[in-house]
DNA sequence: TCCTGTCTCGTACTTAGTACGGCTGGTTTG
DNA sequence: CAAACCAGCCGTACTAAGTACGAGACAGGA
């Protein structure tokens, strides 16, 4: 990226002056400011700022706020590692699960929109490819790769979405709960949360995600056995 | 609920005139609206001319929007199937998560909004406990009840939120896509994508939701072993 | 009857998305 | 080289939505 100090740069190609704006240029901003602010926080106005521009210039580039929510998301699909075409297709799985991961901890504002969005872009299109392609290329079926993939992109999704509330709010989540579920206490309500919480979840070494990976080998196990009985 | 025309009506206690505004029926209202319209056209203004009320008058019973939402959340949690008490807990949890999945296909709006709130209401708490009560009495740890729970959470809601992108847009989403991948195919590309689609999506007898009991299954597979393997 | 608390509403301020049309500076063309 | 053109940028303003403020209405109790 070009040196920029609010728009106004000295290009590489020598133009001095304001930075032209570009559909690529108003996305990778709105990432960038999701990430520092939140998602709820990238308006039109914010992002035209952040750029060095009035609100309505962006207008010339996109045709509005929803076609940037869907750059944005293909931003952040970009960024998903493919599987691996070296490896067998269970390691394979895993490792783009993984990085579905951690990359949605990286931009937790994006978690709700990843499956969402109606309109996917290349990036989007192109990852789902890879991802069937590696599923057909460790020769499972039509019929098992359409249950492998939901059925591993429901779990990965819904365990960063749990993941991206906890993150959000951080502390005082789990405070905020601790004090009504102590408030009901004394009725003897939420016994099981009062148990779950105070004798597992804030005694140290728990980590909410370490289930991720239980879940994920329970899962790729699972359908490596339906994938052998097939055969 | 009293019969309504607009918020005037002939109580079931004798006192006729304007039903009184309450926070639950301002919730209600909210849920039945979002059934409606959709959850983005529930307005403070829509909501209170559902309700035959000024905008302002919502606001002595709620302190706001984000409350609103928090007591819709609460309401469709509170439409989800207890684990039956007298069931084996895997039985128990099957029912359970299928349960959350029909509520959820009933609601499709309030996918995105079960996990990220922050501020539970009395029903969330409630299930919430009763669901570990059942891991709980089936035997498990308090670390395999955890894992667990969030893997089957992660699932279900996961695999709620894609089914409810494809309600949401139905036969278009699939016309769209198949749009962007025929545009695509005479450079060769997306050619897993094309094959998965037009060999089987498009196929008779192929239905999205037929991988969530597949799924559920594994996972709860999965954790039967594990819990056998703690003994 | 009057007082007080509760509910409702009228008005208006703020933030957000965006339609419309004018200005400008660089590029093309006769 | 000048005139015409045009893409990109911006000023203005309209609409929708959340909600702060304080006044009116009405019921129940003193």
């Amino acid at each position: 990226m070009a040196a920029t100090d609010g728009g106004r740069t000295v290009d590489s190609d020598g133009t001095a002056g304001r930075t032209r704006l570009t559909r690529q240029r108003v996305i990778d901003a709105a990432v960038a400011l999701a990430d520092r602010v939140g998602i709820e926080a990238v308006t039109i106005r914010a992002l035209a700022g952040e750029l060095g521009v009035k609100p309505m210039s962006l207008y010339h580039h996109v045709p509005g706020k929803e076609a940037i929510v869907d750059g944005v998301v293909d931003v952040v699909f970009s960024e998903i590692d493919e599987p691996p075409s070296d490896l067998p297709w269970k390691d394979a799985m895993r490792h783009r699960c993984h990085s579905v991961r951690a990359v949605l901890r990286r931009h937790p504002w994006a978690t709700p929109y990843m499956e969402a969005r109606t309109t996917p872009g290349p990036a989007t299109l192109h990852h789902h490819d890879v991802v069937l392609g590696c599923l057909r290329g460790g020769g499972l079926s039509l019929a098992l790769t359409a249950h492998a993939y939901a059925v591993l992109d429901s779990f990965v999704y819904g365990f960063a979405l749990q993941e991206s509330a906890l993150t959000f709010e951080g502390e005082s989540t789990v405070v905020g709960l601790a004090d009504q579920m102590m408030s009901a206490f004394r009725d003897g309500a939420y016994e099981h949360m009062v148990e779950f919480t105070t004798q597992h979840v804030l005694r140290p070494g728990y980590a909410f995600g370490d289930s991720f990976a239980f879940g994920l080998d329970l899962l790729l196990d699972g359908i490596e056995a339906a994938a052998a009985a097939e055969r």
